[in-house]
DNA sequence: CACTATTGATTGACTGGTCAATCAATAGTG
DNA sequence: CACTATTGATTGACCAGTCAATCAATAGTG
């Protein structure tokens, strides 16, 4: 059954997940209900839904598929895979911290997360496109720094996550726990000591 | 009203929270029914519940509360304050990587972060008798060594997130996305490596 | 020590309500 | 007019929490 207008078609469906972004992201994909979908899509009716997506675990699929920012920042990161540390972790840095400052990065990671968290699909799908890809390639730019000399070697993979998880750290204790202490540590603070220290770490020996 | 026999009563709370925190981790707050906590619990009744627990959240809370195992080891923690940094975190560490390799931490952690996720007072809870406690327990260690000038100065929030955050970032690759690349990583070869570059990096400057 | 009263523990049925999903009817379009 | 888009009512499942009734253990009594 061909839809009657293509572009139609497509602006109604984008219309629907953005709203069931927000929904999903203000209640959780099980409390948001399809009228509460419906509401924040500005559709007449939760019926409609079923006319774009199969069911709600459909919807939430396409949430997470065509919104997660993440994946043009995975893309650009790969283009930099011979650039020195020096330059490149700052560059990556950047373009991580401008993502965050943004409210749709944010409300996915909240969809995504919670949901990882219960659902093995969810999560194998999530870490197939967004943070597995993301570390496989992060691993393998180090592992090419290590060749070159640039950085002392070790277990690639131990090294991607040296370098990542005081991030992750400061995200989780900041935005999900709001540890007081940290708020006043600026996100941009935090990456230029977290590079610096993964730098000092792993500088090669002979230097 | 007193209850029957207090070493029973109390038994029987615990098999509820223990079944509890099975369902919640299986399927998350929301989606674990009454009926799967009472089957996951072997109790004959859900009905039963409401005998030791004034409502499903309640029971939330005492799950939280009795079984994050991370409290203890926080206390023990606690007395390691003198004791240069060489020794004192591995002991940590070998602490935390026991606790990693039972099942209820695991557990726990999965329905107490996607419980913060959405819950601002499970959040506030959670933080204040665990991660919260921790990383500020953590921080005032590091300052003292700093000052002791066995460490190289800087913010110690952020020295403590430089630390814990490569952990966090191993356990939620690894147990949650089940990234392949990092499950062949020991937690203890992690846990070493982790703490031999952190120190490498926060060696003082004279050194 | 036998019998009964009392009390807490446990059950299963029930209630008011919510929700995902379906569907028949209608509106709109090419 | 043929076909799609949209609606709103409906269905059937399920759920948190309540409650009356039953059961089992203990305490009290003569």
């Amino acid at each position: 059954m061909p839809p009657r207008d293509e572009h139609d078609y497509e602006d109604r469906r984008q219309q629907i997940i953005r709203g069931a972004l927000d929904a999903f992201a203000a209640k959780g994909f099980d409390s948001a209900s399809n009228k509460d979908i419906a509401e924040a899509a500005k559709i007449g009716s939760p019926g409609l839904i079923y006319h774009y997506f199969r069911d709600k675990v459909d919807l939430l699929h396409q949430v997470i598929l065509e919104q997660m920012p993440l994946i043009e920042i995975i893309d650009s990161a790969e283009a930099m895979m011979d650039r020195p540390p020096e330059e490149a972790l700052p560059e990556m840095a950047r373009k991580l911290m401008g993502a965050i400052h943004q409210w749709p990065t944010v409300a996915i990671a909240r969809v995504v997360i919670a949901e990882s968290m219960r659902n093995k699909r969810v999560a194998s799908m999530v870490s197939d496109i967004g943070p597995g890809r993301g570390m496989r390639i992060l691993a393998t730019y180090l592992e090419r720094q290590m060749d070159a000399g640039r950085l002392r070697r070790m277990n690639p993979h131990i090294a991607a996550r040296l370098l990542v998880g005081p991030i992750i750290a400061y995200m989780i204790t900041g935005y999900i726990f709001e540890q007081p202490e940290i708020q006043s540590v600026l996100p941009e603070e935090m990456a230029k000591q977290t590079i610096e220290s993964f730098l000092r770490a792993m500088a090669p020996d002979g230097a």
